[in-house]
DNA sequence: CGGCAGGCTGGAAACGTTCCCAATCCAAGT
DNA sequence: ACTTGGATTGGGAACGTTTCCAGCCTGCCG
């Protein structure tokens, strides 16, 4: 069997612990039903061979491949990093391992990783949906054998259970604690709009500054990256009517706000004041410290992947499934106030 | 064959299709040697059916699995997810994709990892090793039939190849920078000196202030976290003898010390200057911007997943793999001249 | 003493694919 | 006309595991 530098096979360890096949696979999957002598022979034949159960084979064999897909926008993005490390510690402890693709935010990237994540039969999908789109959510829903679990955005019409927060809240409760400071001419400034979360944050503000009736001014053309934060800001504030305050709509625009504040020589917050989406390690290092409105990041992995677990658990035992399967749950983000947006004296 | 929910299979195609197996196999891997009417046949019955291939059947049979381990401490980490990116990039090009899975430094969890991660029989494995030691070399070196490379730390004696950085000479360089700035109690910074990177660090530091007749300071107590340094800096600062320059041995050192050093208002570089590892996002954005040793991290990821997949390659072609598998790799680290430690007006 | 239950064991079938070999067909060469 | 050969096709064997069933032995009950 063993030809040269193959792995070892179960008829090889058989073969030296002079037992059969069936018997080997019974010791190597907790030894029921075998006498305490032989379960002695075989595991010293496993321990002299190395035999490792050849996992290809038993997924063949109609078993869990006890893999987890998780398809994300980066892997780099400290936000994703950390879902990513939060998911992967809940599928160990399910015994299973994370397999890791990117979308990059883009359609066509993520239908791809999609269709090569899914040739590696994950027993469940982690998705981060680039975008609301239909073909996509019509591959999802129609064929895809295994649960999906959508987090940070939401796929509608496709039926499948995400794990989201409060944006819209939680921006409205961001913009209302800076119309409380006094300020009126309040900026919500940002990139990427096509995204639910910032699409949602967007309204947060819109709703808050019209409950205020104060006139909501919204910039979202910055991109991806925030390199042109700083030439958009300088005409904001040249403009007859500058900005006292910005609402930043996402981590890497909080950084790039405040950047280009500072080459501006601008004061936060005595001249504009500051509050952005996301914390970051440095938001308290800063001077002055950022006020943000910190996601819980971690619980946003952790829930997801749970969920999924559940979902599994669900479809082998009983039909409660239908309760799991309409699940939206929706995580509370926390207004972490500091000094940018003109409180406190830290 | 179908049962119900079950994927369609090879011979569900062959049936509706009207063929053989071996027809639509052929079909599937590229329809050489298949009349165009028969491939038009086999496709549309491909399509109706929504057939995809069994990833585990086609491994059984003894292909690749088209898969690449990644066992790292961290993937929150910024350092380790940026390189799990970039190898990653590299993986698809491959048509392969990461299975993920971390050690968090520990031996303990490392073998355990090592061993549910060589479960799924990846074609090659990107490592981190948590230490040098002994049973987990030689079981990678004795029985793995697959290449691996290790990155950011060696792994002697275990003739596989590793992606590191010129951390010795760079920290030279580095203290001697701060020698030129006319310094002469410089404190070495940091924890973790039990890492390979981090000794490695020393001992440049170490080397430099011998070279230039300085008695070396050096305080590795620091944790993996850094939240003993401001404790452990006051120590130091109000010491007979205090430092007038610091050299911080990693990231999470660096911030550590900027966040202790402001805390104690004590006056960065006026009083104490600051030089540390790793390059970070906000690093030009904290005042004074914070002079640092830059790994090329992309790089870093980049080659040790293309150094495997050339292993891999030739494993398959010819015995050209001697040549690649004592391949040792170091990539320069770049002097990243900012404020702190002295220099400039910025 | 015969039969039977139950622990223990060996081995065949099946999972879905690839690979190989045999079979078929048609055109062309002798 | 008969052979040859290439292109195309069908289908069996094998990959390593789990699962199931039959067989064996032992000890116990009737």
């Amino acid at each position: 069997m063993s030809k040269r530098h193959a792995q070892p096979t179960l008829s090889d360890v058989a073969r030296l612990a002079g037992v059969g096949v069936g018997t080997v696979s019974r010791v190597v999957n907790g030894g029921i039903n075998v006498s305490p002598e032989t379960f002695r022979k075989v595991d010293a034949a496993i321990q002299r061979l190395g035999y490792r159960p050849n996992h290809a084979a038993r997924v063949l064999k109609g078993g869990r491949t006890k893999t987890i897909g998780l398809l994300v926008p980066s892997i780099a993005d400290s936000f994703f990093a950390s879902c990513a490390e939060a998911a992967g510690r809940v599928a160990r402890l399910h015994d299973s391992l994370l397999i890791v693709s990117v979308t990059k935010n883009r359609h066509d990237a993520e239908m791809n990783s999609l269709d090569v994540l899914m040739r590696h039969r994950p027993d469940g999908l982690l998705l981060v949906p680039s975008s609301s789109s239909q073909t996509d959510l019509s591959r999802l829903l129609n064929r895809s054998p295994i649960p999906v679990i959508t987090f940070d955005r939401p796929l509608p019409g496709s039926g499948c259970s995400s794990v989201l927060t409060n944006s819209f809240e939680s921006a409205r409760e961001a913009t209302a604690h800076l119309i409380g400071h006094g300020y009126k001419r309040i900026l919500c400034f940002g990139g990427e709009p096509e995204l639910y979360t910032i699409a949602e944050r967007v309204r947060g503000y819109h709703k808050a500054m019209e409950e205020a009736g104060l006139p909501p001014m919204i910039d979202t053309s910055l991109g991806p990256d925030a390199s042109r934060a700083s030439s958009l800001l300088a005409v904001h504030l040249k403009s007859k009517r500058p900005p006292d305050a910005i609402l930043t709509l996402k981590n890497s625009s909080t950084i790039g706000t405040f950047q280009a504040l500072q080459e501006l020589g601008v004061p936060v917050p005595s001249r504009v004041a500051l509050l952005g989406f996301d914390d970051f390690e440095l938001a308290t290092t800063l001077r002055p410290a950022i006020s943000v409105v910190q996601q819980p990041i971690e619980d946003i992995g952790r829930t997801a992947a749970e969920l999924l677990f559940a979902q599994l658990e669900g479809a082998s035992r009983t039909k409660t499934s239908n309760r799991l399967k309409q699940n939206q749950v929706i995580l509370a983000n926390r207004l972490v106030i500091r000094r940018s947006c003109g409180c406190g004296s830290v």
